[in-house]
Parts: C-alpha cells; structure tokens; sequence
DNA sequence: GTGGTCTAGACCACT
DNA sequence: GTGGTCTAGACCACG
C-alpha cells in the first residue's frame, strides 16, 4: 500500500505525509480512523523509526491527525475540510500565476498543452 | 501610451511597472532607450511623483532599468534577459503547481475550462 | 536602542534597516520577533512614518522579516540565513576585488593600512 | 611576452585586454607606441584574428588605444590617466565593500589575513 | 490597532 | 533639468 523511494530527492518522511493525505482525500482512510503504529509501518517500509515519527509529527502540525499518547494516532474530525482548504488555497495561487503568465504572453494553448502533457495526454489537442 | 486605473485595487506604482514590463518584452522599449522623466510622467497622469518614483525604483529594483541620477531612468541591457529568464522561472513554479493539485484530485478538465475562463475575462475580476 | 543621524548623508531608511540588520545578527532580535510598529517607531525616533514604511518595505524585500497586515512586521524564519548567505556572498566579491587590485599595482602593505585605517575610524567620513 | 590559456573560463579577448593594460600601467607600452598588427598577434599565439580584433576593439572602446585604419593600433595619450582612474574608482569600491563587512562582524584580523594569503604569503601575520 | 498606498509640497546633489 | 529623499497628512482594508 505505501511505496517509499530511497533515492529519490524528496525526503522520505515528506513521501509518506503525501500519501497518508493521498488515502485521506480518497476516502480510504476517514476521521477516527486509527493509522498503523510508528513500530509496525518503520517494519514495512524498513525506515528508521525517527522518520516515520517525524512524518507523524508533521500531519498533527497541520491538523490532519490527533495523537493519543499510548493509544496511537487517529485521522481528525477536520482532516478532510482541511485538505479541501488547502487545495483551495493552492488552487487560488494557480489562477494567480496562470493569470500572470498570460500577462506575460503565455497563450491559453500553451497551457492547455503543458496540461495534456502532466496528465499524461489523455486528452487530444483538438477542441 | 500608458493608462492608469485609479480605481483598481492593484496599486498604481504596479500598474505603472507592469506596463513599462509590457513595453519591454514588446520590444516597444529597449535597452538604452529613456524612459519619461518623473516630472513629465507625473503630469501626463495626472500622479503624484513620488507615486512615479516608486514604480521606477521597482523596475531598477528588477534589474530592469538603471537610474543615473541628473540624467534620466534608462533602460539595463540586462533587462530582455531578466524578463525572459523571470517568465521561464514563473512557468516552471506554475508546472509544479499544476501537478500538486492533480495529485490532489484536480481533473484536466478542471484546469482547462479554468484557462479558457482567464483567457476570456480580459478584465480584472478585482472590484 | 535606535539611534538616527538626520543629519547623516546615509539616506534615514538606510540607517534603519541597517541597525534592524545589526540586531538580528547579533541576536537582539529572533525569528518570529515582532518589529515595533510602524506609528510606534515614527513616534520614537520623531521620523514620519513614511521612512519607517520604507525601511520596513526595505527588510521586508530583503527576505528578513514578513509583513502581516493588520498584525505587525516579524523576523522571517530565515533571515539569519539569508544574512550570512549574503555576508559569504560580499566576501566573495571582496576577494575578487582585491585581487584585481593586486593585479592593477595595488601592494599588500597598502590593502593593510587601509584596514587599519578603516578599523580605527569609527565613524562616518561622510559630511 | 603574451600568454593565453584556451582553456580558462574568462573569453580569450579578456586575457589579451588585460595584459595590454598591464603593460601600459607599467609603462612596457607608452602613448602613441604601435601595438602589434592583428595578423602578427593572430599567428603568435594561434589565434583567431576575430578573437584579437574584439580584444582590440574593446581597448578602443575604453579608451586606451586608437585605431588608425590601414595604419595600426596605438596606445591613446589619455591611457594612463584612464587606467588611474578605473583603480582609484575601483579601489573606491574596496573601501565600501570593506566597510560593509565590517559591519557585519568582519574584523581587521580576518582581513589581513585574507590579503596575505592573496598576496602569496608574503607578509607575517605577527604585527 | 496594524501595514500599505497615495497626495502635496519641499529640499538636496548632480549634470 | 534629473533622480532621490523626507515630511505632513490622509484614506483604505484587515483583524
């Protein structure tokens, strides 16, 4: 279920932030939902137990998990308002810089290729 | 040549720097070439100088022109540079911008009528 | 604690951001520190709050302290960083310099007399 | 008399510039004394002729020579004044940045260290 | 209360 | 004439 990348230039507990916010935006994983214990994932994925704390430490910072101490740390009631707020946010800050680009003189098919492009193109240049 | 909307929620010293930007990147105004004085630009406004005096200390902030101070505000040889260096930046921000929020559920589709919205609307939606 | 020369030919702004920049460095003032206000500091050192607004917008664009509205002016989390970063950044272009001189006739025993020459005289040579 | 290395990182036209300015501060080459041609440069150091004539024409460009088509290159009678004057502009320019660094927390010691160092070590540190 | 922007009018140093 | 700085006083949006 997890996959984690050694090598990859992204830091490793920033790796499993992502996904845990992955399986909460997509339902699998909801509020009061306990997640698996610090000892147990640092076993399957054969991390070191502090980055997986760590990873643990940063979703409490944003709200997205509650740590009860002996008993192991749930999903929040908040957790997904919270990621919607944020891609909210972020979404603001697209339209932002895409409007600014324009400014700039990116034209509207530029962007509407770089978006066929990241997603994998899906979806044909015709419209 | 210029126009300012008094009204708008940008500032008027953005305004101003956004369009001796546009007049740059058009070629309208290239390195060397003097940019009004602060007095005159300030008449043909009908703006306060120091409200002048900001904008272009932005733009020599930017790197884009270079004030000699008795002689005039001209613009830097280095300026088509920085712009296009600046546009390349911005479109490299605005990718990874693009994938987060596709990793975060955000469909092609979403961000292709949004374009088409921007593109459209020539006109801020500020006010 | 501030002290400003009116009568300086170092612009006042200057003065400011150059002691806000001494504090940090030595650090008087941390990360998260909030600055006096705006009005407060006006006040105190009976400058127009106009110079105090530049000198603020000054640090704020030097990435050493971030602006809330409404909330005040604070230490940014890197502006330690970017302070010796900047100090490594001079040095650099110290050497270079120097040597040019070397290169240019400039003998050893003139760069030490000149340091000491500087070291000694505390205060500005300036009017 | 002239050495030009192809592989460094700063334009062949560069080094040839420099060690003309060398030669005139130290009087090796005076007003109204002819430069070699283009061609005999070209072949001495297996150059390419276009490399020597932007060398030349920078000279000319600075000031410290004048071309006299179908005659020659000669050094201007303003060249010395010339070059006295970019040291006592760029020695300016030491002094500020010296400055500077001192009010960032560089003390007279680091400085008389850097030079001797830069200078070859030939100057004990015990003063 | 906070920071941010703008106007009006003044003075300086430099060319 | 030019740019650069400063003062005095005002208004806005935000918290």
């Amino acid at each position: 279920m997890f996959r984690v990348d050694i090598m990859s230039r992204i830091p490793v507990y920033e790796q499993i932030t992502g996904q845990f916010e992955q399986l909460i935006r997509a339902g699998l994983l909801s509020p009061k939902d306990k997640l698996p214990s610090v000892r147990q994932l640092s076993l399957d994925l054969s991390i070191n137990p502090n980055t997986i704390q760590k990873a643990f430490g940063e979703l409490d910072r944003r709200g997205l998990t509650t740590s009860v101490p002996g008993k192991g740390v749930f999903v929040s009631d908040e957790a997904v308002e919270i990621l919607k707020q944020r891609s909210r946010q972020k979404m603001g800050d697209w339209i932002s810089l895409t409007k600014e680009l324009m400014e700039a003189g990116v034209s509207a098919k530029d962007f509407h290729q770089s978006i066929d492009a990241l997603a994998g193109g899906e979806h044909d240049t015709g419209k």
